[in-house]
DNA sequence: AACAACACGTGACTC
DNA sequence: TGAGTCACGTGTTGT
């Protein structure tokens, strides 16, 4: 009557979770229910090939929870045992770290530039471990630690504003690439509330290059000059 | 009229013309076998009550499911894609980073905690709340973790994944160009922590484009495509 | 063919 | 009593 004799059952809530498990589940007991009826006729499929999948199905299953299972133990995250629940943790905390490695790089990155800004075309195009697997950190050769460190500053290497015409300016920038900077450059463009025609940014190698095309007479040049290097310094010194 | 609540994957599903394969089966099948229909006196259960449940369980298991490929989509530890596996592949991936938090941070604490007594016991192996709290030296500014800036949603016009030789994958996106539209596209990719080559967002009229240049291999293309995706969806819908 | 991965509907169970 | 979640056995589908 019974065949729910599996013993790691319903403990998904409530939880501690006695288990009790064992690899090579080769034969389990528990007849599987393929019709009642022992040693009938024609036992050649209807047993043994129609429980072998029952069974393998079965063990799938269990081996998913586990993982499952496992993936939560990891996560400290822990709010709900349901199985959604617990890959959105995981979603959560992955992302988590992913943002704690950033800030972290960030940190370095930063602390790492206090030589003087050297303008030689590096053109170094091994992309080997850009992350994750090694974060490096090269020789502690830098001790101008003290003060504080916060997300790296932008480096402008290049900056121009140039007219184009009767109403346009043009204004380029070049900055060298940190974990940020471009996403700091758009927020900064945003937030001086420019009549942008156009406006691009790519990142290469270990620059970025921004180009916008603003609407303003050759007067407000100089004007616009100033304010973008005065945001850019904002934005670097808090 | 709306859909974005749910099956916001389908929407983007349909183009790509070159790439064909992936299964990905078929979508609801509709018309739940109630058996029998008419007749039978009685429409209380047979009807209403039987197939609410089963399309509330067909969307538990598609819930479950997107969360998984979510999952996947925030782990580049990329193997299969069988449901195992990638949580496999997540655990492997989160304890991956949790050893490469705790060297950096012996690292920096070792640097610049020269001298002092310190009660360094901290962390030996405490798995629960490592950085639950997160004392750590935490950057000064960079205060916009979460909440807030509710702006308009990212709204994708084209998307397109291609692959470019042997190691090289092109994203390109097109969308409208809302109030931050731009910001949030490089913080997105910059979340994803691709290998990126080199990358570019312009902004003309009322569209943005951005193109970005992976370093990845067309296996990884498909699954590439998926990642952006959900990290857009996850973008949209809080 | 036999196998592995999956989605499905359903009964059992808890809150 | 009804909405949640789960494990189960089964049918289907790519390899």
């Amino acid at each position: 009557m019974e065949n729910i004799s599996d013993e790691y059952i319903l403990d998904w809530e409530t939880n501690t979770f006695l288990q009790a498990e064992e690899l090579q589940p080769s034969y389990l007991d528990e007849a599987i229910p393929t019709h009642n009826d022992s040693s009938s006729q024609d036992g050649t499929q209807s047993s043994l090939m129609a429980n072998k999948s029952i069974v393998s199905e079965r063990n799938r299953r269990k081996k998913l929870n586990e993982r499952l299972y496992a993936l939560r133990s990891v996560a400290p995250n822990i709010t709900k045992m349901h199985k959604e629940s617990i890959v959105k943790d995981a979603i959560d905390y992955i992302q988590k770290l992913h943002e704690e490695e950033r800030k972290i790089q960030a940190e370095i990155s930063d602390l790492e530039s206090a030589g003087s800004s050297s303008k030689s075309t590096i053109s170094e195009f091994d992309h080997e471990e850009t992350f994750s697997s090694n974060p490096k950190r090269v020789t502690s050769e830098s001790f101008y630690d003290s003060g504080g460190s916060r997300s790296s500053p932008i480096e402008v290497l290049e900056f121009r504003v140039s007219s184009m015409g009767e109403k346009t300016v043009v204004v380029s920038l070049t900055c060298s690439k940190r974990s940020n900077t471009m996403v700091k450059l758009c927020e900064m463009f945003e937030s001086l509330n420019l009549e942008i025609i156009s406006e691009n940014i790519t990142a290469f190698s270990d620059r970025v290059l921004k180009t916008v095309f603003v609407q303003a007479d050759e007067k407000e040049k100089d004007l616009l000059k100033i304010k973008i290097e005065t945001a850019i310094a904002a934005l670097n010194a808090p």
